[in-house]
RNA sequence: GCUCCCAUCGACUAGGGGUUAGGUCACCACUCUUUCACAGUGAAAACACGGGUUCGAAUCCCGUUGGGAGCGCCA
C-alpha cells in the first residue's frame, strides 16, 4: 500500500431496512478508515428505480448515527466528489459507457427481456452456464446504426474477451482467477438508460477515489466484470476484500424466516449500540494472537481493526451470544442511560412509572436478569400488579398450611410496626419472625417468596420487599390470613 | 447444472511443520446466596476424510466429501 490516503465507501441501496450483514460491511468500513485515518464515503446506488423506497436513506442514516458510524462525505453532508447519490450522476455513466462504445470494449444489443429469460433457461436445462450469447456482438457498424434509428430498445453491454483470464487480489480471499469465457456480457446501460451496478460501482469508485472496497462475499463473483470495466478504461482497480458472510444456523445466507434481520428490529427490542456493534465485528473479525479479551468498545475496536484479520468462511449469526453480550453490557452500563432507555418499554406495557425513584429501584434490581430492555416489564411485573401471580399455580397451597399462616400473621404484625420498609429493617423482621414461628430456611422464605411475589425463585427479598412497600405487603399477607 | 469460495469443540474463533490444540458463548458440576440470577472455580467438548511432501502434518500440496455464494435490463 502506498502512502495515499485511504478512502473507503459504504454503498447501500436504499430499499428498506439496514440488514444485519450490511450494518457489518458499514461497521467494518468505518473501522477501517478510523483506524487508518482515513474516509469514509456514504453512497446511495439507487439505480434501481423499482426498489426505490421513500425515507429509506434517511432512516438509514439515522440508524448508522445511532449505531456511532460516521461518514465522512456523502448525503446531507457534501463533499469533494458528489453528488452521492448515483441517481444524479446519470449523465457520468452515460459517457463513460459511451467511451467503452466507442473504444469497442462494450456493443449495443437489443433483445428484450422475455427472449433473455427465454435464453436462460434453455441453458439451464442444458446445464450450461447461464449468459447471453453474444449475438449483437459483432453487429456492423451500419446495423447498429440502422436499429438505433428505428428506435426499439436497446441495452449497453461489456464485451468480455474472449478466452482469456481475469485475477485479482483479495486481501482477505487471496488470488482469485477466473476464465473469461465464463464471464457474461453483462448489461452496463439498462434500456431505461440507467446504468447497472457494475458499471455505476466501478465508475464511482474509480472518479471517487476509492482506495479499499470492503464488502460482502457476495460480490466476489461480480469483480472480475468489474477488473475488465477498470482496464477498458484505463484505470487502476482499487484494492478489494470480501469479509465472509453472516448465517443463518442452517449456515444459508442470513435472511428473515429464520430471525430478525433488521437492525432496526434488534434496537427495538432493546439491544444495545455497543452490543450490537461488538458483537458484529467479531462475526468474521478477530483481533487475534494472544488477545482474549472480547468485549470491546468502538474505540478498542478501531484500534485492533484490520482487514488481513478478517475470516474467510462464513459465520452463523449466534443469538445466544448475542443475548450473553447485551445483558453484559446492559448490567455494566451507566444506570440512568438504561433507566431511560428502559422507560418506554414499561409505558408500552401500561405500568405506571410515575414514581421515579421507585423505578430507578427496580430497573436497577431487574436489570441482571434480563437479556434485551424489551423483557424488562415482563420479568419486573411483581412490582406493577395488586394480586400475585402464580409462577405455579399449584405452589399456592402451600400458602394455605397452618405454618404459612403463621408465618403470615407474624410477618404482618412485624411489618406493621414499623414507620417504613428498608432492606435493612426487613432483614430484622425476617429475623423476628424466624424466631417467633421457630421455622427457618426454606420453610419460611419459600413461603414468604411465594405470598409476596408468586414465585420461589426471583430476586434479593428484601429488596423485593422495599420496593414494594409497607402497604402492598400488608395486602398481600392478608389474602392468606 | 455451471463457476468461484470455504472447512479447528454444538456456535464464534486463536494457533499454523514438533503445543497437554488456547479463549469466548451455550451445556454440566461445584462455590457464594434463604431461592433464582449475577460472579468465581472446574469439567466435558474440535483439527471432515484419503493420499502425498517431511525425521515429524491440524498446519504445506493433491484429491474426495461436505457446505456456501453467484449465475437478472436487482443491488
Amino acid at each position: 500500500m502506498d502512502n495515499t490516503k485511504i478512502r473507503v465507501r459504504y454503498a447501500p441501496s436504499p430499499t428498506g431496512y439496514i440488514h444485519i450483514g450490511n450494518l457489518r460491511t458499514a461497521l467494518y468500513n468505518y473501522l477501517f478508515a478510523k483506524h487508518n485515518h482515513g474516509t469514509l464515503i456514504l453512497r446511495v446506488e439507487d439505480t434501481d428505480k423499482e426498489r426505490k423506497v421513500e425515507g429509506a436513506v434517511e432512516s438509514l442514516i439515522s440508524s448508522l448515527k445511532l449505531l456511532g458510524i460516521e461518514y465522512d462525505e456523502g448525503p446531507f453532508k457534501g463533499g469533494d466528489y458528489g453528488p452521492y447519490f448515483q441517481s444524479e450522476r446519470l449523465d457520468i455513466y452515460m459517457k463513460y459507457a459511451l467511451e467503452l462504445v466507442e473504444k469497442g470494449n462494450a456493443y449495443y444489443a437489443f433483445e428484450t427481456s422475455e427472449e433473455l429469460d427465454a435464453m436462460r433457461e434453455k441453458q439451464l436445462a442444458d446445464g450450461k452456464q447461464t449468459m447471453y450469447d453474444g449475438k449483437a456482438r459483432d453487429f456492423s457498424k451500419e446495423k447498429v446504426e440502422e436499429l438505433l434509428a428505428s428506435g426499439i430498445p436497446y441495452v449497453i453491454r461489456l464485451k468480455v474477451p474472449r478466452d482469456s483470464e481475469v485475477t485479482f487480489e483479495d486481501i482477505v480471499k487471496g488470488t482469485v482467477t477466473i476464465e473469461t469465457n465464463l464471464i457474461d456480457d453483462q448489461i452496463l446501460i439498462k434500456s431505461d438508460g440507467y446504468p447497472t451496478y457494475h458499471l455505476a460501482n466501478v465508475i464511482d469508485d474509480h472518479l471517487m477515489e476509492v482506495t479499499h472496497i470492503i464488502r460482502g462475499e457476495e460480490w466476489v463473483t461480480s469483480v472480475p466484470k468489474h477488473v475488465l470495466i477498470y482496464e477498458s478504461l484505463g484505470w487502476k482497480p482499487p484494492v478489494f476484500a470480501h469479509a465472509p458472510l453472516i448465517l443463518n444456523p442452517d449456515k444459508s445466507k442470513l435472511s428473515k424466516r429464520q430471525g430478525d434481520v433488521a437492525v432496526e428490529d434488534y434496537l427495538k427490542k432493546g439491544y444495545l449500540k455497543e452490543t450490537l456493534i461488538n458483537f458484529l465485528a467479531f462475526l468474521g473479525w478477530n483481533p487475534g494472537e494472544g488477545e482474549e479479551e472480547e468485549l470491546l468498545s468502538m474505540n478498542e475496536l478501531i484500534l485492533k481493526f484490520t482487514l488481513e484479520r478478517v475470516h474467510k468462511a462464513g459465520a452463523i449469526f449466534n443469538i445466544d451470544k448475542l443475548n450473553w453480550m447485551n445483558n453484559h453490557y446492559i448490567k455494566e452500563y451507566d444506570l440512568d442511560s438504561i433507566i431511560n432507555m428502559s422507560l418506554p418499554y414499561f409505558e408500552k406495557a401500561n405500568m405506571d412509572i410515575s414514581n421515579t425513584e421507585r423505578m430507578r429501584k427496580i430497573i436497577s434490581l431487574m436489570r441482571v436478569y434480563v437479556d434485551k430492555l424489551e423483557d424488562l416489564p415482563l420479568k419486573s411485573e411483581m412490582f406493577f400488579t395488586d394480586k400475585v401471580k402464580f409462577a405455579i399455580p399449584e405452589e399456592e397451597e402451600i400458602l394455605k398450611t397452618e405454618d404459612s399462616k403463621r408465618i403470615m400473621v407474624s410477618l404482618k404484625r412485624e411489618v406493621e410496626s414499623v414507620e417504613m420498609i428498608t432492606p435493612e429493617n426487613f432483614k430484622e423482621i425476617m429475623k423476628k419472625v424466624q424466631d417467633e414461628t421457630k421455622l427457618k430456611g426454606k420453610g419460611l422464605y419459600k413461603p414468604v417468596r411465594l405470598a409476596l411475589l408468586g414465585s420461589e425463585h426471583g430476586p434479593d427479598l428484601a429488596k423485593v420487599a422495599e420496593i414494594l412497600g409497607k402497604e402492598q405487603i400488608i395486602s398481600f399477607l392478608n389474602v392468606y390470613i
